[in-house]
DNA sequence: GGCCAAGTTGATCGTTCAATCAAGATGTGT
DNA sequence: ACACATCTTGATTGAACGATCAACTTGGCC
């Protein structure tokens, strides 16, 4: 079994030539997984076939088998790339645009919000959706969800760090990230259900009373830190993150 | 007294004898929804054969096509149970014990808790499960979805309303009611994941905290109204919902 | 006793599934 | 120019799927 996937010819993004969408011009492989991606994303893992995997892949069969002995293999390559995409397409935009720790974890949340606006509420987060398909049968594939997890609570831990001195001593900032990642992913499932943004909205405007209860408690408990007018709330609109063919 | 269903050649799965299981002896249709719920809850709507729901409930296909048209009207059939069960298996017995309107979300919260420890994390929350594999697909599923959701917002609510006074006057309580469902939902999801209850307790702490500090709030502020002695955080444990076997 | 509707049965339809295979195409090193 | 490993092709496998149907049994009512 060769740990093949050292392959990529070229970087992942920004092709040349660009002629059409986007997923067309790579090696099979990457075509593969990019297809798989997304189609994962739209309909779950089991409801999607692997004949309409290779349908919208443009390959064959026999060409996904060779670089996959099965179909959770696939899976687990999509996982891959779901944890080396966090960071350049979902933090990153964020972080480069506002600079305050506490407004970068709701810049991040606002890029979800954004997603649901585009597709209607009807795509949610990818790693949820899997999580909740899937956390409980092969263990491989429970592992790297939970690696993509915890690649977000990575990032939001490090937020709440950077803003360790705004907060109050006490709190476990770790604990606190994740109860910002469930406060996310709970109100994207909510939002599926009512096929609306407003269960999401709302949840996040909760979290951000307690971030303000946090920020004041700390502000004005025993030596005050020094602490910075609170920037603007959200310079423009973050980016919605994965994708994945608005439909 | 004719032993209807003399047949048996192998046995299915551990049979009369023992009518222990409280889902035998009840007629075929309510056999089917019951069987079809567990099912669903353990393996997902999409990834159950109805064969192996016919199977189970020691039905023929013949019967279940006589009282659902499809099998996605069984799945109606199973999120009508899942409302009718709400307050009679989750909620009541939680109210019944406590009675602080606050503990009583903790209450419940508190359920799930168990819920995850009961099953090593391998069961989620039922209708967060079927409202990510499928709130996209047909409308009349999703419809019922959104109304399970809102049964328990409507619980959460009450409780919220009941502490009305203890809250601080500006605080929105239906999109804290929403905020709360979040936490539950986003939790469950990552223990999943992690297959470990940490992170759902750790965000049912933070949104503990997040408490204690609205109460403070509203306690500290103008004119104070009565305030009770906050009573004790659990009597005893919440018992789990939705048990559907432990596997 | 006789009747009919309600309920149940198991065989079977056409489809789709993941996976396999032998054989052909491609390209790289020498 | 050659050889050989890598990669791709598309038909094919057997099993499982959701769904349907006509035939059969049961229980209540006159």
């Amino acid at each position: 079994m060769p740990d093949r996937r050292s392959r990529l010819p070229a970087d992942t993004l920004a092709d040349r030539t660009s002629d059409d969408g986007a997923a067309d011009a790579l090696d099979t492989r990457s075509r593969l997984v990019e297809t798989a991606r997304v189609l994962f994303l739209q309909q779950g893992y089991g409801a999607t076939g692997v004949k309409q995997i290779l349908a919208a892949a443009g390959a064959n069969s026999g060409s996904l088998y060779h670089y996959f002995p099965t179909k959770e293999d696939l899976l687990l390559a999509v996982l891959d790339r779901y944890r080396d995409l966090l960071r350049p397409l979902v933090i990153d935009p964020v972080f480069s645009r506002i600079a305050d720790p506490v407004e970068r974890i709701f810049g991040v949340l606002d890029g979800y919000r954004r997603m649901l606006e585009i597709t209607g509420c009807r795509q949610g987060c990818p790693i949820g959706n899997l999580a909740l398909e899937l956390s409980d049968d092969h263990p491989a594939v429970r592992s790297l969800i939970a690696a993509n997890f915890t690649g977000w609570r990575t990032a939001i831990l490090e937020c709440l760090d950077a803003a360790a001195d705004r907060l109050p001593d006490d709190v476990d900032r770790s604990a606190l990230a994740s109860f910002v990642l469930s406060v996310m992913e709970g109100g994207v499932m909510q939002a599926r259900a009512y096929a609306s943004p407003a269960p999401f909205e709302e949840a996040v405007s909760m979290l951000r009373d307690h971030f303000d209860r946090l920020l004041a408690a700390a502000a004005a408990w025993p030596a005050a830190p020094p602490r910075p007018e609170p920037p603007a709330r959200l310079g423009n609109e973050s980016p919605c993150p994965f994708p994945g063919n608005s439909r």
